[in-house]
DNA sequence: TCACAAATGAAAGATATTTTCGGCTCGGTC
DNA sequence: GACCGAGCCGAAAATATCTTTCATTTGTGA
């Protein structure tokens, strides 16, 4: 059998109420007042408590409902629960304050969860396709890969790393400038660098990039300032955004969150061009560590 | 499977069933499934009827309730009854499928993006902000802080220690068990120790943890499986949320992004917390970076 | 294969909702 | 002022629904 419950919400209780008022008795009209002026407090209630809250008996609460077009208390009761629910959610968030050093814990998850959606959208709407495309494709057939990134965007670089050897490729991190430099030098055409920067000019991501670059490997910038001393010598430029930042909120955290989903769009678009190595050997990634696994 | 889960913003009941899913029994996800695929159908159906539908008993469907937070099958009932009045009034859902091996980049793009700002929603709306203040507060006043995690979740764990290194905590990240075990055993009451896994089960971050556990220290553990193993020794369970993962989308991906928002909260609370010192070694650190950039 | 533990559903038990039914109020009539 | 009747009202019985218990079944590891 189908049921359908879709009759019951929708139409404004307020109003039903409103009409319906005339022909009620007293005590009936004090609950159908209390179910309409707060319809969440009342789907809180058993027929007993909402009787006992406006002073009048189980009946006359079921009578209402009968009145209100509900085939009884337990309907109406879904109903206000709805009912709840919709103005629940009619309220806009309205975030646009900056985090405040005595900012409720509750408001502190809400609004870096909102900036970080923010960002993400952005980063999605500004991110070049064709750009990704082409380095996706640089990825895909590399004979190695090296990712360079310092900091927070060290961990990023890693991220990357991890992604990629775990569909089979040839993949390393570096942080340390100067072995990342000393790698750079052993690149040569068919391999990708890739360099990690949010402000796009730090020198320790910049240097062995040039030095790929250099040496004819196919170079890949991930950076938030697509005009700055690291586009130089990408020839594939993947912009992130940044959220406005504050001192509670470093640009370091919303970037981070920027570069990440490039990198996840990196490792997906890899993983479909590869899809015959990748697929098992993900499987095979999973499968390895799964004794590691209690239970 | 022809079911189409239709998932829409603020909707934590389908983030908090794929969360629960691994700690639940085969007839309990059944129930769970189709609680989660219909709200609506399912908020018109008594117990029995949920019980007949899904080819279970009135039992399992009352303990599928309790799994999912709600005191029994009644409130559950109501919370659906809320969530399908949201839908109805709700915008459609965007994107309900899965990334395919043929899709172009810039639906790759626009799917990851989606998907992530999802799990983000979900986060926040999952986040036990009792629980995160108490996490927070330890933090605050710990004398040092251990973090624990390997794979993808140890990428987290550093850019947790990062943060708090940066607003002059005494924090460290392991990757490797052995040592994270040999630092655990170091720990006494007042410290504190973090451990971070999506899974509820790695043995490699469940040791330490307990280790610093049965030292005296206070224990917090991020994690996707609030009710897996690693709990048992955990003074706070903070809970992050996963998004339906597939072949070209493993799991690791979504609740990184999950436990980074997590990891974040927790240190804008912590630099709430600390602001006399925070705000300066945030600024100082801030400087010392400067002259690493190139103009 | 057996023994044990976990999962499951039938049915008993507890609660909530609906119905019944008789007292009660209130307005009108004598 | 007393009486009558219509309809309102709530106590309590009856029913529906939800929850708990417990024996059976199922699955699992030795």
């Amino acid at each position: 059998m189908t049921q359908e419950v879709k009759e019951i919400f929708g139409n404004s209780l307020a109003a039903k109420v409103r009409t319906l008022v005339p022909s009620m008795t007293r005590s009936m009209q004090r609950v159908a007042e209390a179910v309409a002026s707060d319809p969440a407090g009342c789907a809180a209630l058993t027929v007993t408590g909402l009787a006992e809250l406006t002073g009048t008996s189980e009946a006359t609460v079921v009578r209402t409902a009968r009145i209100l077009g509900y085939p009884g208390y337990r309907d109406l009761r879904l109903a206000l629960a709805g009912l709840a629910a919709q103005q629940q959610s009619g309220r806009a968030p309205a975030i646009t304050t900056d985090i405040a050093v005595d900012d409720p814990i509750a408001d502190v998850v809400t609004k870096l969860a909102y900036d970080e959606r923010q960002t993400l959208a952005d980063t999605a709407a500004g991110l070049d396709t064709v750009q990704l495309g082409a380095a996706v494709t640089a990825l895909a057939t590399a004979r190695r890969t090296d990712v360079y990134g310092v900091g927070a965007s060290g961990l990023v670089a890693q991220d990357l790393t991890q992604k990629l050897l775990r569909i089979g490729l040839i993949a390393q991190a570096h942080s340390d400038p100067h072995l990342a430099v000393t790698n750079a030098v052993q690149l040569r055409p068919g391999d990708v660098a890739v360099a990690i920067t949010h402000s796009g000019s730090t020198g320790d991501v910049i240097e062995p990039l040039r030095v790929a670059f250099e040496r004819g490997a196919t170079t890949v910038a991930i950076t938030g300032r697509p005009g700055g001393p690291v586009a130089q010598y990408a020839d594939h430029v993947l912009t992130t955004s940044t959220a406005r930042e504050s001192e509670l909120r470093p640009a370091a955290m919303s970037s981070r969150t920027s570069q990440l989903l490039v990198v996840d769009c990196l490792f997906v678009g890899v993983a479909q061009r590869t899809y015959e190595t990748a697929a098992p050997a993900l499987a095979a990634s999973y499968e390895a560590l799964a004794h590691r696994h209690r239970r």
